[in-house]
DNA sequence: AGAAGGACCAGTGGTCCGTA
DNA sequence: AGAAGGACCAGTGGTCCGTA
């Protein structure tokens, strides 16, 4: 099977994962691994000859504090793990300079699922609790498995706008046209992913619950609190406004 | 809507619960709430005059420790507010003495059933995360509406008891009757419940969340450990089993 | 300033063990 | 002894806020 490529392959090469000797090969002016597999055509990328695919246990090896900052790339200094912060691109497009893209963003929600597929597929064949969504369990097994980019808080961070890129790929890709066109920056762009979903949900009874549950990719992710929570003002106001107007199938926007 | 009818039924007259002035009532030699129940036909009792129907916010009185012990019903000076004992009856027959039935015990899942759809109907109406199982929060519910007879272990310990009955009710009813009439006592009883569950299990490809999952009144309770294990176990030696006789279909009893 | 993520916290699932 | 359930505990979902 084709899981763990994607897995390996993406953990080699960013800046900030700890793998100290190939850190500084995808660090800024793009050329990482993401680019690698974006031109690649997003599977099935053979493995660099030499480098182990990650999957369970990984040997621990500590070095990432104390001692000697003594590695540095291109003349920066000592380098730390932080990912690079996402910028506003457009589909296909790759993030230039110290900068990670959108597609980026959204494949380390495939990344996530593809976890937990691992940690379902172990949990069955123990025979304990399976889990049926993205966990703290999920993560840990993402850590250990070396993919340290990825963590709960981004993750949870970010979801409602993965969720619309899976609803509705083409409003998705016109969202980050328009705000990459304006020069809008992340958290600009993050917050205008509400809206659609919104007006999505209110088309579809108002239940997102429902909505992300129908979904293969979505399912496995919490609704975000504040997605809900905007669901349920707009129903309400909606709810109120069409009891003012009298009319059943009132739209609110 | 009959939902609360029973609750409010089943919260009157049990003589653990802390409504001081009725709880001699039902105490000991029959006659609770519980016999009104069985003999009333399962539904629609009306509530008694003058009993307010609790639901959500209990006025709390704060009265359960401090001060006096001053009340005493039938002579045995205070009693504590800890259920009956359960004893192994027959399908449809009262328990005598201080004891509870194994009706009344399946029936307190029932229960737990209807708190959790008045808790689901509430998150709904609110716009919040809306529980599938019964969680901690059910049982705070429950316990807030009077039904201080409900509490987590106690369900929990039982979950594969009040599953079988719900998934092969001849077969409980039958081993309730030869634990009966054998004069086995609860545990006894309960340890016996695993073994034609596993033995469901076996013949449905031994996914017990599945078998959980596809029954409605089921699929509310979370898979107990120990059921889960014993499974997986039995699982893993008729494998072994049949990998040693050859036969794919070979039965593990 | 805008953003990534370590680390905290309230409340969870799970059940032990002091109690009656 | 057999059994009910208060109360504890490790690990959760959720996200703040000290960090870069």
């Amino acid at each position: 099977d084709t899981t763990n490529a994607l897995d390996a392959l993406s953990q080699e090469g960013l800046s900030e994962e700890p793998v100290q000797q190939e850190k500084e090969a995808a660090g800024s002016g793009g050329g990482g691994a993401w680019d690698v597999v974006v031109a690649g055509g997003r599977k099935k990328q053979r493995r660099r000859k030499g480098q182990k695919k990650v999957v369970v246990e990984v040997g621990h090896e500590d070095g990432l504090e104390g001692g000697d900052d003594d590695e540095n790339g291109d003349g920066e200094g000592y380098e730390r793990q932080r990912e690079h912060p996402f910028i506003v691109t457009e589909p296909g497009e790759v993030a230039r300079g110290k900068k990670n893209g959108l597609d980026y963003l959204f494949h380390l929600y495939e990344q996530c699922r593809e976890f937990l597929i691992q940690v379902q597929n172990i949990a069955k064949e123990r025979g304990e609790k399976c889990p049926t969504k993205v966990t703290n369990q999920v993560f840990r097994y993402a850590k250990k498995a070396g993919a340290s980019y990825i963590n709960k808080p981004k993750m949870r961070h970010y979801v409602h706008c993965y969720a619309l890129h899976c609803l509705d790929e083409e409003a998705s890709n016109a969202l980050r046209r328009a705000f990459k066109e304006r020069g809008e920056n992340v958290g600009a762009w993050r917050q205008a992913c509400y809206k659609p979903l919104v007006a999505l949900a209110a088309s579809q009874g108002w239940d997102i619950d429902a909505i992300f549950n129908a979904h293969p990719r979505l399912v496995i992710w919490y609704v975000p609190t504040k997605l809900r929570q905007l669901c349920h003002a707009e129903r309400n106001s909606a709810a109120a406004c069409s009891s003012v107007s009298g009319g059943p199938d009132h739209i609110a926007f």
